[in-house]
DNA sequence: CTGAAAGCGCTTACAG
DNA sequence: CTGAAAGCGCTTACAG
């Protein structure tokens, strides 16, 4: 409220609403080489870089990123997230997020909540103007996937098979991981396994089941059932497994879609019908969440590489981001069988 | 590749760059016709705004937010997190996204990651120019929250006390939940409570452990001691909890920062030291996390409202977006116990 | 209520 | 390597 500022004396204590224009006045070049300066595929001599840098650190210059994304890219991100209930998504977040800062960008979360669909989700995300797209715990109808290759926004698909969809696919392989499920089952002695689902999740679910399903078969087990519930969830797994104990050919084992599922459904076997892990049933997993590794659950599971998935999801979409020419790929990368406490050690073989 | 596509012509199946000056041609109208009939307090005649939307239908317009945002608000609504290991935070994040999207804004979020200091977190944010902030699992330096409000960005700090803030502070009453804990625990007849802070978080941890040893002492407790967790995971919990069963006066009640914490520190009693939940410790946590009510744990917790606190975070952040005029407000919401099997029963008082 | 015009802050051919 | 100029897609006073 004293006097207006001058152009000469701008020592404000806080970058407040310095432009390129204002940066440009300071070092005395124009506002072209001031956006050269700050772009690394701008022609720049070094001293005009080196005096627009410091005429930037002396205003506390930041970029409009809006302003940027333009014209050119607009440095987002889009996540899609439909699950918020599988704890392990919250480690994917936090790796993904900080993927993604490292290559100098930023990530839009969108909430794909039931009551929003996918499509409405994805118009609404493209609406700015993201770089590249991420879509985790669903998938995208191809012509979804199609429209964004349009726009040049390369989509990858985490966590989902969902084979000859027109973008970069980064799942682990959910058939081996199935079959690895059967084998454990059956190495230790168990004969009527079952297969507890869940409706939301079309590629992971039936992978997993049919790698599960199919080795069983090849090794000659043939009382096995299978079960779906609601969602990825404890109370899901909990009451699909009382179903499944409240019928009349009781499994002696259990593959759970995922830890989470198998942590509800092993308290429902514990507590509900009074019947004890490993000895009367066999639980099993997919994910090791933390919770997996802890004392009361100890759950042998099917480990998902997510932090290795995450990695090869990021550098794969920012490919594609530099050089739209390249076509998706598939990365299907291997699970690992982790071995804890919620099956019967496996007897020794003498070969 | 046949035709060029003539103006006349546009039905291309995808919406593609249709922009402001398509629909205008499309409608008749000038661009700033079609600009006020997307605008609410842009003044448009009934039939105008109609012919408007029919084009912008017909073409498949989505208005491109960046552009928007460069005059107007970005509809950018920046989430900082620092804590990706505590469930609790997938759900207030679902909570936060949601409720921000309902206000037709969208979430940037930034994993304030421990190479990432916030300052520089907050720095980042700004450069998109987001319409607002919110802080969660840390609170920010008084001068930064002042430097965003310069700029008409509103912050709220979610879960933090942080007396005196310039910003709008939602947090639960957590001196009253440490209070309720004392009083729960004293209630079942324990007579040597631990409390079991994290070094990571400052106002949460304080203001628990002095709500609950102020009620210990009020009520003429003397034999507490206290010991501190790194961060609010499993393994912290677990950890801290083998610390204080290693020492020469072990508790015979705890009272956990958070319920993961808990979680972990039920397990550490139970499968490290052999000891019954509750009747040799009694254990408490806050947050109720999902966990919390399942039957391994069973945990008696302080819950915190959540869903209430997000609710109220986001509705005061667009009303100070809505008129920056608004001074910052402190919201308390009142927290509750649940009362679950890891405590034991309180003796029915004859009064 | 409407249109022409200026402007938001930056990028990018285009000459030099 | 550099600057003047046009433009990205939208908003917003300003006249009418």
């Amino acid at each position: 409220m004293s006097s207006p500022i001058k152009p000469s004396q701008k020592l404000s204590p806080y970058p407040d609403n310095i432009t390129i224009t204002e940066v440009a006045a300071e070092a005395q070049v124009s506002i072209s080489a001031v956006s050269r300066a700050f772009n690394p595929t701008g022609s720049c001599a070094p001293k005009t870089r080196a005096k627009v840098f410091a005429a930037a650190e002396k205003l506390g210059y930041k970029p409009n990123r809006l302003a940027r994304g333009l014209k050119s890219n607009s440095s987002l991100i889009g996540i899609l997230m439909t699950d918020f209930e599988n704890p392990a998504y919250l480690s994917i977040l936090s790796d993904l997020t900080s993927a993604i800062q490292a290559h100098n960008c930023h990530s839009l979360l969108i909430n794909v909540g039931p009551q929003k669909s996918v499509t409405e989700a994805v118009e609404l995300i493209m609406e700015y103007h993201v770089d590249g797209l991420i879509v985790t715990s669903s998938s995208l109808p191809d012509e979804l996937i199609s429209a964004c290759q349009r726009r040049n926004t390369p989509v990858v698909i985490f966590g989902h098979h969902s084979r000859n969809a027109p973008a970069t696919i980064v799942s682990c392989d959910n058939v081996a991981g199935g079959r690895m499920a059967a084998d454990i089952l059956l190495d230790a002695g168990y004969t009527r396994p079952a297969f507890v689902g869940a409706t939301t999740s079309v590629s992971t679910t039936t992978d997993r089941q049919r790698g599960f399903i199919t080795r069983l078969i090849e090794r000659g087990c043939t009382e096995w059932t299978t079960t779906e519930g609601n969602r990825h969830s404890y109370d899901s797994g909990y009451e699909a497994t009382c179903k499944l104990f409240a019928s009349t050919d009781k499994p002696d084992s259990i593959f759970y879609l995922d830890d989470i599922m198998a942590c509800g459904g092993m308290d429902a076997i514990r507590y509900e019908f009074g019947l004890k892990v490993p000895e009367d049933v066999g639980v099993i997993g997919v994910d090791d969440i933390r919770l997996a590794a802890s004392r009361a659950y100890d759950l042998t599971t099917i480990r998902q590489p997510f932090t290795d998935m995450v990695n090869t999801a990021v550098t794969a979409l920012f490919e594609q981001i530099k050089d739209t020419s390249i076509e998706p790929k598939n990365f299907t990368l291997p699970c690992t069988l982790v071995t804890r406490g919620s099956t019967r050690a496996i007897p020794t073989q003498a070969e």
